[in-house]
DNA sequence: AGAATTGTTGAGTGATTGCTCAATAACGAT
DNA sequence: ATCGTTATTGAGCAATCACTCAACAATTCT
């Protein structure tokens, strides 16, 4: 055969994703990369192909941890609306441990590269999508259950609350007072339990 | 005296927020402002000393025109809080008609500089604050109208709208269906109704 | 008309951008 | 140990970056 790596493609992947989370893709040069990997240009290249596609692969990483990280805190709860209930109140405690962003990557994407022709845009959209789906599955299990009534729409319900995370993290980010923070995700919660059917 | 200006600076200055609302800081080369003023490069330094400085005009004049707009919509309003709702509403009008973006720029600005030591993020930071108490304002006034309860704090209020709109915009342009834009306008409304004092 | 002052011009600055590639190093197979 | 294959290296590419400045143009004042 030949010589292996001598790298791990997946801690590579994971620093660039940390890198490019807290910088974005336009402010993020090669230099940064080559320094954040540990890696020379000739190897990124080999492994990568090029910047947007390992910023591609970054992001779909990204995605996936987000994603997982849902799986298994909804997987650990009580119910399928406490669980959503806890995953909002979570957002604190994230943004008090050393993220690279309290922002979303994927929202910052589909806000910074919305008018380049690159289709990381698309991308980002999709997952966007992939993560509203989400969303929509477990309040379509909290209707199952009889947790919530059965008027309210799934998807609708899943976008709204993506859009209050997304938007909470985004001011977070933007340097909003933890005490505006909590009654923020108190705010959320109050809405998410209206739909709880009355007992 | 000496030889006046060519060139409107208001006109250019606008033509410079546009160009930066659309594509961000970074990804706006200087080319770029050059062809959307149709200034050589002297010129601009003269007339704005750097890209930061003019991104930093650029985005003053994007916050005080929507602060200009907001007081107009409440002034020909029959009431603060149905003028508060009333602006929520327009928010589809605004993405039909061709804005350089759906997104907020001083949000966009805020989560794309978050990490940069440049001085801009506090400058989107004070300006998103600004427009926070400028809706707290209204909230007040609904509050002394009687038309909400008394015990709604109206900066709380105020952060909440603000974040479910900067949310929604960013979600709008991140390529969310029409169909479910509207359905986030109406919960968004729906929150607000619910502050209504009984009658 | 001439002097003084300021705006405009655009070629050109050094630095940095994303990226390439020939040389070299390190492995598995024989 | 040698060969074949592939990974790593880092100097360096053309292009672009934000920006400068000396020459020129246009205006007001005397």
């Amino acid at each position: 055969m030949a010589r292996p790596s001598s790298f791990d493609r997946e801690d590579a992947l994971a620093n660039a994703r940390n890198l490019f989370w807290r910088k974005g893709f336009h402010a993020t040069s090669l230099k940064d990369i080559e320094a954040a990997l540990s890696l020379k240009p000739g190897s990124i290249y080999a492994a990568f192909g090029s910047k947007k596609a390992l910023f591609s692969e970054a992001l779909t990483y990204y995605a996936h941890g987000v994603a997982e990280e849902f799986r298994s805190h909804m997987a650990q709860s009580d119910s399928p609306l406490t669980g959503l209930i806890g995953y909002v109140r979570c957002i604190t405690h994230q943004s008090e441990n050393k993220m690279p962003s309290n922002a979303c990557m994927v929202f910052k994407t589909a806000l910074e590269l919305a008018n380049d022709d690159s289709d990381l845009k698309e991308l980002a959209a999709q997952q966007l999508t992939g993560m509203a789906n989400l969303f929509a599955g477990a309040f379509e299990d909290a209707r199952q259950a009889g947790e919530i009534a059965p008027d309210v729409d799934p998807h609708r319900a899943a976008v709204k609350l993506q859009t209050s995370i997304t938007g909470l993290r985004g001011m977070i980010e933007s340097g909003l007072p933890p005490a505006d923070v909590q009654n923020l995700i108190d705010d959320i919660i109050a809405d998410m339990e209206r739909l709880r059917v009355a007992h």
